[in-house]
DNA sequence: GTCTATACGGCGATAGAC
DNA sequence: GTCTATCGCCGTATAGAC
């Protein structure tokens, strides 16, 4: 049942995403204008808007796009070779040069949260469900790389990803200031901190 | 020389500014509009233009001014009686109520910080300034609490606000989901180890 | 169901007279 | 400093074509 109709709907829906998550990504979210979007991709403007409702529902289908391929790398990151520390070494790696690379999903995720989350319901939940997910790939990480179960290890990955936001936020605020180097280290000091603390 | 001109436009610079605070608080940045603030205040909407230059640069005047008095009051908290451990258990409950009753000051930071501050480095200093002074009135603080210089105490001041950035962005995303008990417990363990790693 | 054309109200910002 | 006018863009609604 899938016929032309449907096939040219996605087709449109994945043009507009990439064309939104290169732009937002270059110029911000506030910097890029629906028309831009619309001259762009070749559609119509207000094809964009029968599609993602409004430009914030866009800017969260562009990151729950970009957030499935980053979280999976993470997870897999933590399935290397090595002991424990290799593997936390590893995540954490991936973390890194997540932040250095595409630094625009941070930043995209913290102005969706801050501007929009608070009225829009269904994209708070969208939200939701991707810290949920990357929570979910940190906890399986620490159990694969462990052999067992942390207590509170969804503790454990909150806090992980709450100082991710805190180092993107610093980064973005004062970036000659941050040394990368030094926040991962201490970040990686904190993580077998609180999983020591858990197992008492 | 501050003739009578120079008194009013002091004046009307501060009307705006409690204007600004009020109804950046309660509707957010991108909810309240120039047109608004100039109704209210009574000022003219070119006027605030005349004062401050644009949209943001009132958010960021505004943010200076809401921030001398709230990194004052930690600094204080931490000169309270006790010894270095209630002094910190001050500190942090400063932050905390900080946190739960102007929650706008750090949502407003943040926003200022990801939509502005890459693009108008005049905004960015005034955040830098405002960080800076926190952190400064936290190793104060530490050194007050603890009688003697912390290694790399201006590390842990980072590590400190860091968190908190962490524990707004996650109350904005996911509000009942997080427990500001746990949250602010972790962050206390969290000082404590920091500060003992730094002293070997 | 998918998409286009058009038009509208609103807002941030500027220009110029006073 | 204010007032008026105006610009350009942005997000949105609607009507209708395919």
């Amino acid at each position: 049942m899938p016929s032309r109709r449907y096939r040219t709907s996605r087709v449109s829906r994945e043009r507009i995403l990439e064309v939104a998550t290169e732009l937002f990504a270059q110029q911000g979210y506030a910097g890029t204008g629906v028309d831009q979007l619309a001259a762009r991709s070749g559609i119509a403007k207000t094809a964009i808007y029968y599609h993602f409702g409004n430009k914030a529902g866009l800017l969260a289908a562009t990151l729950e796009r970009a957030a499935g391929t980053w979280i999976e790398g993470i997870y897999q990151a933590s399935r290397q070779a090595g002991d424990w520390s290799a593997r936390l070494d590893q995540a954490l790696a991936g973390m890194r040069s997540l932040l250095e690379e595409k630094p625009w999903i941070f930043k995209l995720m913290q102005i969706l949260a801050l501007e929009v989350a608070e009225e829009k319901a269904d994209i708070r939940e969208i939200l939701q469900s991707i810290l949920r997910q990357a929570r979910q790939a940190i906890v399986a990480g620490m159990h694969d790389a462990l052999g067992f179960e942390v207590p509170d290890a969804e503790g454990v990955a909150r806090l992980i990803l709450g100082s991710l936001d805190g180092i993107a936020m610093n980064l973005q605020i004062d970036p000659e200031a941050i040394s990368l180097d030094e926040s991962f280290l201490e970040l990686r000091r904190i993580t077998t901190f609180a999983v020591a603390t858990r197992l008492n």
